[in-house]
DNA sequence: CTGAAAGCGCTAACAT
DNA sequence: ATGTTAGCGCTTTCAG
């Protein structure tokens, strides 16, 4: 194994004339006349010449390689806007390292080193740091663009969809539906868009004229697992009250209600809708297909990188939220509330009723 | 945005010694007295020095970053092998940049350049190069292994399951449960573990005693999509002889088989057994629950990552395949061929009874 | 249009 | 134990 060898000072020597010139073609700097050029071309191709990236880089100070810091890869979600990252890369002529951080700290800042350490130009974070203090260090020095979760979008700014509307916009389909007794499942994770869908979800019954029964408000786990999902319908289902729809804050938990849902014998969406959010690809693998908010992942993705490079080459500063456009895509684990009622039905609809007038 | 810029002669001169010597504390290649160690701390502290790496992968001709090379990040198959490398990366403290090639032979090609213009030290392969004299000039230049697929293992260590192995073991569950009829889907693609597990199939059969029918093979797309699977199945399950079972060479045709099934109203495992490939992660979210080969990926990524350390920091040039152990898993997909029979099954069972016995 | 020469920031002899 | 110095391979003034 004899690495990378031929170094410009040898096409040099070899094609009569100085590094300078060779650099010249190569980087097209300045021009070469026509003779000089053909014979530098000869003896690359000959040689078998590569630049060497590091030297360059060195030189230059610039990289041309980007940092993507994400939770992790298996998650589909993260999956697409990661491709949509590479791909954008890629027709920029950038590479990207990745850092995979599962949300821990101390992981999160040994990425964003690689900023200080001059390894990478800037990076998208797609993990909104645990330690802000790292993300306002970093960010106040290099160019960063977050994607999807975020600290702080003024002083970098931040591509995602918008949490607020797309809840808004999922609890109006589920209400227009005539569901009142409406559950949510959440995640015990600290990141952004939980909190902002959980808002939404109390917004939009407080809005309605309906309560917001804290009975009717589970914690799946911080990573969305399905298992966490399938349990905490599993304790709405079986409650005294159990709800009529529930507005699940990732399609992972909701594929989790549904596989509760049939265990116990309950058909959707005849006896109860349930609702996804992100539009990962399982969503119509098996039926009932779920009513989700699709998100442009891979655009996600595809502009973060873009931004990114607009700052890199543009020195453009600008920040603040880039929102995307979602989509309500309406399928089949959501329905009309069945209009047969149960005691317990009749008794709280009245109740609701004398609400929703006051 | 003012870019790094404290450099280790900064760091020497507050600290009033050498470059050298910080360089020593921070390299720790020899051994600085306690006072000076002590001052040369605290001023890298104050100043809040990192060392610029490109200027040290200059010097020291190494990088400690780590290609990979991958067809996409969206299969959930490479996603959990590449959550192997990074963990392994990460804990061998390297870095790890990231190609997704689409099995794109261009792209393969600039990937690979990568090792040329010094940017990485070494790679791991996930896409069988197309152009294979990309892969046979890279490999004998550079360190590299292939995970899962492979040109060549002679030139450059693979890291794999024994596809032939797992593919006999799945057949013969399929087999000792009574089926005879047994079709394949396979892809269209020209992966090696595609035409060993084609090949392990039409032994299998024949091995049993069972003709090799080339109706009963089916080739879906070359990214296994679920789509594709499910056309495959319903042309299988149409035609005049339908088979008992299918053998699906991806989890994903076998979920597509099943939708197929479940459209024609055919009754899975009682009328049709289905076996898939892979076990990715929702081949326990949907029952029935599928049959399948569990390839450890993740347990993949992480050897191959240290193959690959190995390769790079001792040397090593050990070649040849490395085989990790695979898994039948049986769950709900797959049951005895049903005994009641109808006149073509007893028409075949004799047929094939008289072949068995030759 | 081309060449000479000065570094980019760091490590590793070679001295002391 | 520490300092001096010579590059790593490249780009980029500055001259010509």
């Amino acid at each position: 194994m004899n690495r990378s060898k031929v170094t410009i000072k040898d096409v040099a020597l070899e094609a009569g004339v100085s590094v300078a010139t060779v650099s010249r073609l190569v980087n097209g700097t300045s021009i070469v006349s026509a003779a000089t050029a053909a014979k530098i071309q000869e003896t690359i191709q000959k040689l078998g010449y590569e630049p060497n990236l590091m030297a360059r880089n060195l030189r230059k100070k610039e990289t041309r390689v980007i940092l993507i810091v994400c939770p992790n890869v298996t998650n589909p979600y993260y999956a697409h806007i990661l491709a949509g990252i590479t791909e954008a890369s890629y027709q920029q002529g950038f590479s990207a390292v990745m850092y995979t951080t599962n949300c821990d700290p101390e992981r999160e800042l040994e990425g964003i080193q690689m900023l200080y350490k001059g390894r990478v130009d800037g990076a998208i974070l797609m993990d909104g740091l645990r330690d802000h203090q790292v993300f306002y260090n970093a960010a106040s020095r290099f160019p960063i663009v977050q994607c999807s979760e975020y600290v702080d979008t003024e002083i970098a700014p931040a591509v995602c969809i918008d949490n607020y509307q797309a809840s808004r916009d999922m609890m109006a389909h589920l209400l227009g539906l005539g569901h009142t007794k409406i559950a949510l499942i959440s995640s015990n994770n600290d990141y952004v868009s939980t909190k902002i869908r959980t808002q939404a979800y109390k917004d939009s019954l407080l809005e309605a004229g309906l309560p917001v029964d804290p009975e009717y408000i589970k914690l799946g786990s911080s990573d969305y697992s399905f298992q966490s999902g399938r349990a905490c319908a599993l304790e709405l289902l079986q409650s005294e009250n159990p709800p009529s729809a529930i507005f699940c804050i990732s399609d992972t938990f909701a594929f989790g209600s549904i596989i509760a849902a049939k265990e116990l014998g309950i058909t959707i969406p005849e006896e109860l809708s349930i609702s996804g959010f992100d539009d990962v690809e399982y969503t119509t693998m098996h039926h009932p297909f779920i009513t989700t908010i699709a998100q442009p992942c891979y655009e996600l993705g595809r502009t973060s990188a873009q931004m990114l490079f607009e700052r890199l080459e543009k020195h453009s500063a600008e920040t603040g939220l880039v929102y995307l456009d979602h989509q309500l895509v309406v399928r089949e684990s959501t329905a009309k509330k069945k209009t047969y009622l149960t005691h317990q039905d009749t008794d709280l609809m009245v109740n609701n009723y004398s609400k929703e007038k006051k």
